[in-house]
DNA sequence: GAAATTTATGCACTCAGTGCAATATATATT
DNA sequence: AATATATATTGCACTGAGTGCATAAATTTC
């Protein structure tokens, strides 16, 4: 007997926990040991499954960190939708950055940062998923504001991307001694001073 | 007896053919069979060494396609050091870029290009060493220029790549219509109008 | 409750990459 | 020219990631 309509069946549910169990399994491996020394073999026994089922949720074993920071291509062109169309996309794209970003504390952040550094493979992903992000990014810009030229969204998607780079670097150099939507500020000043200094 | 001072002994010569005639096998059977799908015992075979001497060469599989392309910051770098320092950074910047990229012909670049979309793991690798080439070119721009802001010129470094990535892309999907000049042109183009247009 | 789907697992396999020890080749020394 | 020393090449054995396939277990559908 089905008592209420929690519109998630068995199936669903046991999925997405086995596949947060493997997220944590991974984090908690990787702090410990570091991630290459860290093996699927270890982590398939942490999360209690076996190895091959690792491989049903997960194509390979930088994806477990990846997972992490996925999704921000998304959440900045689901942001930039919300942004009102006669807006320059520029402040648009600064309010919708700023907005995205709020939430985030330092700590979680710095902590997911560290892990990246960990491995080159790891670091290399990282940079591929950005420039995915990238791409989603000035696909919402062109709908979003059909009449700007083309190479200006292009340049402006990919300023977004590397602004958001950028401040998590600055915040990791700096241990988040300053909040990442004042570095982020400061990308978009260093960006007018930039083009107007000549 | 040595003949002459060709300053290069026979050591140093064997080892820059021997790592000439892996990049060929390697570009050669990865134009014919696909990234993948080419072994490491296939490359060492076709270079006419052995699989475990491949490794005394590079680190990886992927390091033979990412030599081709390496360079960039380096080169960048040193263009930026010839230009007269009382200029602005991001005239300079425009005009090392000009004059790095004049040499390369569209036909090679496209089928460089064309290699590195042939795999995800290559493709992450080369935007990691977009990052690196980026590193680099703050390093040079902070030498050259200490008395402009650090946040200016990492974004200038960062937009330097963007651009370099931006043209790269452009240029294959265009099929090489218009040269790479033109394009990083357009890039420094629509950097201006974006500030602008407030 | 039976049939159809989806998920979990074991097994055998390929291939990238590493450590180590032995051999071959190039350079320096006398 | 012979020898010592440094560097390059190779083979071998090993680890670990990732895949294909076939089978068993669980979930959903009817």
């Amino acid at each position: 007997m089905t008592v209420m309509g929690d519109d998630e069946g068995v199936r669903e549910r046991k999925r997405r926990e086995t596949r947060q169990r493997i997220v944590d399994a991974g984090l908690k491996l990787f702090g410990r040991h570091g991630y290459e020394a860290t093996t699927l073999d270890a982590i398939a026994a942490e999360a209690g499954i076996s190895r091959r089922t690792f491989f049903h949720y997960f194509k390979s074993k930088d994806e477990i960190l990846i997972s992490m920071q996925a999704g921000l291509g998304e959440q900045l062109s689901a942001a930039l939708r919300a942004q009102p169309a006669h807006r320059p996309p520029l402040d648009a794209m600064r309010a919708a950055l700023l907005a995205l970003v709020a939430p985030y504390s330092p700590e979680s952040l710095l902590a997911i940062d560290r892990l990246m550094h960990s491995s080159e493979t790891v670091q290399a992903r990282k940079q591929a998923s950005y420039i995915r992000d990238e791409a989603m990014v000035f696909a919402a810009l062109r709908e979003h504001w059909p009449d700007e030229p083309e190479p200006q969204m292009r340049l402006l998607a990919s300023f977004a991307i590397a602004a958001v780079r950028l401040s998590l670097d600055t915040l990791s150099r700096e241990e988040g001694r300053r909040p990442l939507g004042t570095l982020l500020e400061e990308s978009f000043e260093a960006l007018e001073a930039l083009a107007r200094h000549r």
